[in-house]
DNA sequence: CTGAAAGCGCTTACAG
DNA sequence: CTGAAAGCGCTTACAG
């Protein structure tokens, strides 16, 4: 491999201009750098990132640490915190837990010790043993979607958005609002969302009935649709008209049993979805859901990194807005 | 940061005993391994990766470059290599293309610099320059998706899918069977299964017709609805029966502009994709398509990579199995 | 404008 | 069974 000396030794000079002439920083005559431009060109020298990382205690790389790669929002908030971090030279290394906690505090400190310069964190469930150990990390911390008391996070306005898909409901004459959501250890997805459901119903003097509220074990397609037929099991003989589920893939897991069982969307029962999946669009009928956004909150957590690595100060919470996407199954 | 020889120190040691205790490697006494592990477990020392690979010449991290990071076989595949690589330690590095050419060529110089042990490269293209710097690189290389020459390649099989597409809708009577592509510059899908197609049209006695052979512009979802427009438009007076499409995005996209139009799928037009997209099962009517197993291509490539950095011998080409999903569309 | 020297944190022959 | 020393490929004060 060329190393450094190599082209130092082709070029005539010490191998502490070549440097200087590499990183654009100190002087190097013209004609120098010139001379070992052209060398580096022709052999296609890179410099070795580990040396670098060594000896300046900076990679170049941020850590990223998944739920679960395979998700569409995974993949856009990637795509947006990719786009401004790469521009400025860094590079993204991803991690997947799996949806499992414990690898959630393993990979923060296998990041570390692979001397990530940053750590974003998209977090599903927040407990005392992730806390400590992100009280620890020495590398700017960011947390996306979930926030996290004394950590930079950016989050969505789960709590206005979910008021304003129930209000929607309302405002269609429904007074029989079902909900299927995911567990409390989820506080954004599982408490916020539920609660502005919860909060919206009250407001508008409607009840608010156990039978009419179901939790799927996880965020799949099959939650969704199991979640939904024990709703319709509960509430016999008084059954809602319509079902606010916190997320797009559930969403379409109850409407698929809500077709199985022979009933009419939107007439025999209104549902939405959060979180704008591509399928939502094309699924029959369209659904009703939240664009969050992804990529924008990948951007601004990527804008945000990079300025809590140039030691900028940083807001400390910033919430993104949403957008609603009224279709046809509402 | 806590370094091999706070360790060493701590533990009445040179950092040569503690390397060794660490790694498992050459002879420490029983009484000093134990010593030496309960300092390292707690203080939560990691050793310095860029340092151990620096040294060693090995970074434990595999390089992927992706065509798209978000989508379903990104995921899927990714899933699969990690499933596998990370069981022996082993890290992924993540980087994107977004469907750019000179980009593959970029990041096989830069994974390289980042002296990653292997690269795993799924191509959308195949060129001349591409193959000239794969030639060149000096850790173990394999392809997924795209049969390279005089490089490891994981295909999926394609010819015999598309035929056996091709074949369930000459089995269903149709004899006007149009074909939605895309560009050559990517053999596995713009080549092969075009050919698939058109040989076994030919097989049949049935005639290839230009007017119902559209090639998309890239494989969005518009672009399949566009074709399908222009397959439609070009062929008035005679227009097909049915439709084979290349990737299920597309298919979506072309039944959305065959639902638009009032076309019954499939009784007025059959159609099928490539994929197995999560959204092809859900989607009215289903989409019958074709499932590739995505996530053990990802697993195979995975133990072929480990296998070669083992230095152990691999076939130079696998060609894994499918399977047709038959469903409402067709 | 340029170079010699130190040192980042490890591992690995080599010697004992 | 253990340690001193060299060296991986860089960058950065320091000196000139």
């Amino acid at each position: 491999m060329t190393t450094i000396n190599d082209i130092a030794k082709m070029a005539n000079v010490s191998r502490t201009t070549v440097s200087r002439a590499l990183n654009n920083n100190g002087y190097v005559s013209e004609d120098v750098r010139k001379r070992i431009m052209k060398i580096v060109e022709d052999t296609g020298y890179m410099p070795s990132v580990s040396a670098q990382s060594l000896r300046t205690k900076r990679s170049g790389v941020i850590g990223i640490i998944l739920p679960k790669i395979s998700t569409e929002t995974s993949s856009r908030v990637v795509k947006g915190i990719n786009e401004v971090v790469s521009k400025e030279g860094f590079q993204i290394l991803l991690t997947d837990t799996e949806l499992d906690k414990r690898k959630e505090v393993e990979y923060i400190r296998l990041l570390q010790s692979r001397q990530v310069d940053g750590i974003i964190l998209l977090a599903t469930n927040v407990n005392e043993g992730l806390l400590n150990v992100i009280k620890d990390v020495k590398v700017p911390f960011i947390s996306l979607g979930q926030e996290l008391p004394n950590v930079t996070s950016v989050v969505y306005d789960d709590y206005h958005a979910a008021c304003d898909m129930t209000n929607l409901f309302i405002q269609r004459g429904h007074d029989k609002i079902a909900f299927i959501g995911v567990g409390e250890e989820d506080p954004a997805v599982g408490q916020t969302r539920k609660q502005a459901y919860m909060d919206t119903l009250k407001k508008n003097g409607l009840q608010v009935k156990d039978e009419w509220i179901h939790e799927g074990g996880d965020f799949s397609i099959e939650s969704g649709y199991e979640s939904m037929k024990q709703i319709l099991k509960k509430s016999e003989g008084n059954p809602p008209t319509a079902t606010f589920v916190v997320t797009d893939r559930m969403a379409i897991g109850a409407m698929e049993y809500l077709k199985e069982q022979g009933y009419r969307i939107p007439d025999d029962m209104a549902i939405s979805g959060i979180g704008a999946a591509v399928m939502s669009a094309y699924i029959t009928p369209s659904l009703t859901t939240i664009d969050y956004n992804n990529k924008e909150a990948g951007r601004l957590t990527a804008q945000l990194m990079l300025d809590k690595l140039n030691n900028k100060k940083v807001s400390e919470k910033s919430t993104l807005s949403y957008r609603l996407i009224s279709r046809d199954s509402v």
